[in-house]
DNA sequence: GAGTGGTCTAGACCACAAT
DNA sequence: TTGTGGTCTAGACCACTCC
């Protein structure tokens, strides 16, 4: 008389699951040889073609390599992120079975210079916020996130707390996305940007993103992300 | 003794193939559904297992949608981000009203180093094609490509003249598309590759694009260009 | 109830790598 | 020669949709 309704986790998904974990905890790093088919069969009682599956799809997303005659290895771990969806920096920190944390290094109250009036298409002197964060990633800095945002789109940005929501997620939530730009350039960083990046003499990757919402342009941010641990990938 | 070494190709890509080319050919739109498992199954004469391996991963791949219990449909066409379109650099800058040539630095035939094996998914020795190429827009070099290109899928590459038609153009017409990976990076330029591009200490914007077709890997190319003269931009 | 996809089995043969 | 991955079979049971 079980009343709960176990929804069945496939075999293979499980398979999965625990070999994710595996590379996850770092019992197994790059380079390593992970168990045969065969083995993993046995361990888990199932047969070799559902272990096939496990491992098959986890090569498919980069997880491991197989060389077909010697074994299966634990590929190399990148930092990638897909750049055609808005996604949550710290989601996708954890979705890599890592921390994430930010720092908060200004939240303010300002108004658009000329330089800032152009890409939101207001005047001079318009009521904006300024936001400077730095993300971490295992304690790694990985981005630091330098954005304005319309105060008519979202009037409460100020009082988020950015230690529980990235500005990302907030206005995903509070400013209904409409539309996209982006650009993406190589740059030497300034020297504030590289000290909270903690980095050294190497260029950055820089993601500048403007979103619309309810018609108007309700962010424009700027991502610095040090090249050696980042890189943007994505296929189709 | 046959000197041709044919090529196995497995059941379920060839499967593959054929699906995908009723839904290029346009004889099965979106929304339509696809013949059953079991109807597959018994017009190539294979197992079900087989055919369910094509079609899982094809609606992997979003060409199809499946609904248990109710059948297997074509899916909507995806949408592609501007800035992994492949698209012909050389029709990129004359769309800007500019000139645009090429310089060939290398065309050779080669054979795949350890490194290579991997990107491509052959072994080390399998016979690559490789090419250097800069690409100047009005005399300025705005980008090295650097091509190892897939014997097996193109195999009259060395015979193009690529002062006339760029690699990426030769190739869409060789080999359809079925696929791409991409990566950007930030990367300070070797020697030779800021020399090819007259430029001085400055990064570099590094576009790495791999492309399938046919079931196999068709070309691994790592473009570089000069950050001051180049980013990438989109919308959507 | 008939048909569909979702999963799984317990074998099999093969190509290939390591030895 | 042994062990690995790559593929395939001919069944099976299940959950689900549709009629």
């Amino acid at each position: 008389m079980d009343a709960r309704e176990q929804v069945e986790i496939p075999i293979y998904q499980r398979i999965k699951d625990y070999l994710l974990a595996e590379v996850h905890a770092g019992n197994w790093k790059e380079g390593d040889a992970i168990p045969s088919e065969q083995a993993l069969a046995k361990q888990f009682g199932v047969s070799r073609m559902t272990v096939n599956r496990a491992v098959r799809e986890l090569t498919d997303e980069q997880i491991f390599n197989r060389i077909q005659g010697s074994g299966t290895y634990v590929a190399q771990q990148k930092y990638q992120a897909t750049l055609v969806e808005i996604k949550s920096i710290a989601d996708e920190v954890r979705t890599r079975g890592h921390r994430h944390r930010s720092e908060l290094h200004l939240l303010e109250r300002s108004k658009a210079t000329e330089h800032m009036a152009l890409p939101f298409g207001v005047k001079a002197g318009h009521p904006l916020f300024h936001s400077v964060l730095v993300h971490f990633e295992n304690d790694v800095p990985i981005q630091v996130e330098d954005r304005w945002v319309n105060s008519e789109v979202a009037p409460d940005y100020l009082q988020q707390d950015f230690s529980v929501v990235t500005p990302n997620e907030y206005l995903m939530v509070a400013a209904p996305l409409q539309g996209v730009n982006y650009s993406i350039e190589a740059l030497n960083p300034p020297r504030e940007i590289a000290e909270m990046l903690h980095m050294h003499k190497e260029p950055c990757l820089v993601l500048k993103r403007r979103t619309l919402s309810k018609g108007k342009v309700a962010s424009v941010a700027t991502m610095w992300y040090p090249s050696s641990r980042y890189q943007f990938a994505g296929s189709f």
